[in-house]
DNA sequence: GGACTTATCTACTGAACGGTAGAAAACTTT
DNA sequence: AAAGTTTTCTACCGTTCAGTAGATAAGTCC
């Protein structure tokens, strides 16, 4: 065991009530009053195990990324574009309808901010291209493969389902239905790929 | 000429300035000293002329409306359909693709945001689903009218151009040029109007 | 000129912000 | 049991937040 006094709550759980009063409020809109509440710990405890407010953003966004986002790497895996976007679309309506926190924390967490989240405003932008630019990898796979027209050009379908997903954040953060969502994402599958 | 000692400034070109940096930094992000120091008076001043943050915040966003956001209800104007989905989706790249403030106010002024903010919140998703529900009313005369197929869903297709919209909004934030914004609009433009 | 009205300024309020000092508590090691 | 290490707590730090009091200045009206 590890030397010291022994840590009474579990990080990973404090890190996920920490990710979900992030994902509702925002960076900025989440004070660490409210991060504490919810996370059931006082500050210096917060501050020795996360660091300070950014880093603790960041960590819950990596546990954002693997967990409710985990749909997102599991689509790129289908075997076929189509697949893939089926997979991601349809989850992503499921995941940004949420109830207990609607929308997506990395269009949500700091889509614009004051100076002093500037960072992290950039941050979640890289994120954002990263997860486009993996769009990209796939769908020019896809052509490659056969699994999309020869002539389809893969970064404007990556960003057209780029665009689509943080639509339906937006409308999802605006308290937009799950059933109406679906049926956004039926229109998009109708139609692809688009030419 | 009104009583009292005459203001120094032009209330409209500084409601103008304050625009401006509500769009860049979103509502709780701008701070009042930021806003003071844009529009160029002091606190005092402000708060004689437009109330509080939230008056402030409300009268900048009818300014945004009425103009850089102004192409919407131009474009519902269009005889057709199509002709409006163009216009709006054309001249939406065109505004939030602008360097000096990237993005759309009416998305990025309080996706989410703290407890304070909450009531700009629901402000910003209100103009949001009017907006949609303007286009979902535009796509029921264009059925009627016959330039839209008899069994398209009026409602459907307001929430997809809703999303694009949306989704260009957020790239937009996230520096997107605005030659891509052209290709996205493109996309939908060749679909339109999607099955 | 004097009364009245409104805008401007400096200086300030209380509350909330992110972050921390320092002492006490709980564990392991020797 | 004593030493060493880490967590926990209360109480606090300085700064920034939105918003205001009160005096002074600049006009109009009579």
């Amino acid at each position: 065991m590890a030397l010291g006094r022994p840590r009474e709550f579990d990080t990973d759980t404090a890190l996920d009530l920490a990710l979900h009063v992030f994902w509702r409020k925002g960076y900025e809109g989440a004070s660490m009053a409210d991060l504490t509440e919810a996370m059931g710990i006082t500050k210096p405890s917060l501050y020795a195990a996360f660091g300070n407010k950014e880093d603790l953003f960041r960590k819950a966004l990596d546990r954002y990324v693997d967990g409710p986002g985990g749909y997102f790497r599991t689509g790129l895996k289908k075997p076929t574009a189509r697949e893939a976007v089926e997979h991601i679309l349809y989850e992503s309506v499921e995941a940004v309808t949420d109830p207990k926190n609607p929308g997506c924390l990395a269009v949500q967490g700091a889509l614009c901010c004051g100076d002093a989240a500037e960072t992290i405003k950039q941050e979640l932008t890289a994120r954002r291209s990263k997860s486009e630019e993996d769009l990209r990898l796939r769908f020019t796979r896809a052509i490659a493969e056969g699994d999309l027209p020869a002539d389809a050009d893969a970064g404007d379908l990556a960003r057209y389902v780029s665009a689509i997903l943080q639509g339906m954040a937006v409308q999802a953060a605006g308290g937009a239905p799950r059933e109406q969502l679906r049926k956004l994402a039926d229109m998009a599958m109708r139609s692809w790929p688009p030419v």
